[in-house]
DNA sequence: CAGTATCCAAAACGATACTG
DNA sequence: CAGTATCGTTTTGGATACTG
């Protein structure tokens, strides 16, 4: 990117970290840590290859990212973000949460990640009941599938499946989100279509009380396969 | 700027904000407040000026700026941020802090405007005497004057000249971004070919007691305009 | 002042094919 | 898996001229 010629710390910024692609890049690092360069493919659909090969130099030469050759059971190089890399998380956090609006607005073509789902949780979800056991609830997004951990306090992602989860969630992503969000309450997101099984209580330990609303206004939606 | 297509609210924020030069306009709004075009121009050194119309069009468009035809006084058109445009205010801060290191590498090339020491003022300054009287500091950086005014616990900025000031800063833009920043004392600033005049308490009163790091590695300058 | 309109060269982007 | 290489298209940047 040209620089835009500016003594001043915001373009400054920009002329780093402001290309097109770079700051996802450094979302899906920041939300999955270390990753195989294919893994960053996955997770940035519809970036072409060379432009990733592209970035991630650029983003090595800033000091941003670091290659690592993992050892034999990987046995292949790893990106991972540095510290100051990893110090962007302050405006990934800042945009995502500004974004939140936007994403009520869902087109039938936009790709979805697990993982980006990280956010969210981190943002909404709190463990409202941490002195139970630990529950985690096993959330099916479109194709992707992810389990909700909450325990001791604390509310974590990981991504996969697990069949022990006290409870399962299918929906669409954005009905997913709402739900996630407070935009929409567990009865009314079940009545939209969502799908919910076992424990609810496990779902509500996590669930905001207060409505963010996102999809609060969506339309009903047909079977979710 | 075409979609990333993705699901995510990061994305769905770069979709709108992400495009080159959309944020400096948005950092230029939210640092001087409502703007003529030519303001708007003279704030982006750099920008064509059918690129700031384009921009302002998707801004309007996308509900972030809205145009305002002034009344006489004026008697022209303001550009100014809905509210929506106004919660980009946590984005640009967090860009700007991240972007404080890049802060050393000054390149003689480099476009300086006074408004933009809003930002650093906000973020190092703080009025350790908020029980003395309101007193001010002209600080003269290159080409650009503004005013730091101190007063009962709130240090803010403007642009220009004020004869009445109690100090006067005079040097190049990173030596005073050091100064104010922390990561030059004082003393170690004038030795470095910045000047002071007038009272040194009223100076002393704001600055940051613990350093923020920019350019204690600089070289020293020579004479300043 | 507040733009619009054109033009052009350069860079960035996107798709795809290919390689060690 | 981790990229390169290539190629066509789109977007910018920058300059300049013009308008109400």
């Amino acid at each position: 990117m040209r620089s835009y010629g500016q003594y001043c710390s915001v373009a400054k910024a920009l002329d780093v970290v402001g290309d097109r692609w770079t700051l996802l890049i450094v979302r899906e690092l920041l939300s999955r840590g270390p990753c195989r360069y294919t893994d960053l493919r996955s997770g940035l659909p519809g970036i072409a290859t060379n432009l990733l090969a592209d970035r991630l130099r650029e983003l090595e030469a800033a000091g941003l990212v670091e290659r690592e050759d993992a050892p034999p059971p990987i046995a292949t190089t790893l990106f991972r973000l540095t510290e100051r890399g990893a110090g962007l998380a302050p405006v990934i956090d800042a945009l995502g949460r500004w974004g939140v609006p936007l994403m009520r607005d869902h087109r039938a073509e936009d790709a979805f990640r697990g993982q980006w789902l990280r956010l969210p949780v981190r943002m909404f979800l709190t463990d409202h009941e941490p002195d139970r056991p630990a529950s985690s609830i096993q959330i099916h997004a479109g194709d992707q599938s992810v389990v909700i951990d909450a325990d001791a306090g604390r509310v974590s992602l990981r991504l996969g499946a697990d069949p022990d989860a006290d409870a399962t969630v299918t929906g669409s992503p954005p009905r997913i989100l709402a739900l996630l969000s407070g935009g929409l309450g567990l009865a009314d997101a079940e009545e939209q279509g969502l799908r919910v099984a076992g424990s609810r209580e496990a779902v509500l330990r996590v669930l905001p009380r207060t409505g963010n609303a996102i999809g609060d206004s969506a339309p009903a939606e047909g079977n979710v396969s």
